[in-house]
DNA sequence: TGTTAATTGATAATTATTATCATTATAGAG
DNA sequence: CTCTATAATGATAATAATTATCAATTAACA
């Protein structure tokens, strides 16, 4: 996990250099994105966000969202199920382990991704521009709880 | 891919097995789903079966499709900007490589994600039971017509 | 401090999918 | 082959997530 003041103050500059104003709703869903503890939903950032702004708008949280997803500064991860989480963190294309359980996403370190990556390209003669590289299982909490 | 002849009677067997009745729309959406080229969407099934059955529904190819996902003999695969495309012929997980011009989809051979699963396994002990792998990128005849 | 243009909040519109329900048609019994 | 119970269909309404609209507000900069 890269340190979310780092992510927070890079967020901001692209912001600025971009010509965005900085409102006091835009710090806060950066400041949330630049952790993004647990990969939040909008849905989870707009409760977060209410206690400190009673009258913020979903709007807002979608349209701060798009905009910074449009800098690359926040990945969006769109399930099958319909559901989208965001990284603000970890902005890059990145694998993830999910719990199918408790919807627990976590971040394992996997290198030979870059290999697999040539093979592709080499196999396909397609050029590579992105990816997506999720597992679905059920944590050791979990598997816990099951017996 | 598989033969589509064989995938069809495939499906067709596991219909009757559940007891599901076969009915002409219900043969037409499987025989297309056996196919399952180019990874079609419910919008071109529906507008495929709209020539043989003027009446068609589109809940009627919703239906069948949730259907069949739940007999395990199709693959859903959603896609970040909301597309949910279909695979018949190969139902199970797959990686995909994803033109971002023309949508083409292509199913590379990659033996070495057996190997990455076992290692995200170990490392984060989660007990995998699913995966999803896509690239994005831009194929042969694409980057040609850039030119 | 004033002006301009971007941003916000509230809500309407949109889109994809699922639910509802009356009608129709399949599968199996007789 | 005919009858009957029940599942499937077609038309449409409901739902849910996201995007668009627009008047009011506010940040940025002169």
């Amino acid at each position: 996990m890269s340190h979310p003041k780092k992510r927070f103050e890079t967020i901001i500059q692209k912001l600025r250099e971009n010509h965005h104003k900085i409102t006091p709703q835009r710090l806060a869903i950066v400041n949330i994105l630049s952790k993004s503890d647990g990969h939040p939903s909008v849905e989870e950032i707009y409760n977060q966000l209410k206690y400190d702004f009673p009258t913020m708008s979903l709007a807002t949280v979608y349209r701060n969202i798009v905009l910074i997803k449009s800098l690359g500064e926040v990945l969006e991860l769109g399930f099958p199920d319909g559901s989208n989480r965001y990284d603000g963190n970890k902005p890059y294309p990145h694998p993830h382990v999910i719990c199918i359980k408790c919807k627990k996403i976590v971040d394992p370190d996997l290198d030979s991704l870059d290999d697999m990556k040539k093979e592709v390209a080499n196999e396909t003669n397609f050029k590579i521009l992105n990816h997506r590289l999720d597992f679905f299982g059920i944590c050791g909490n979990c598997q816990a709880k099951e017996l």
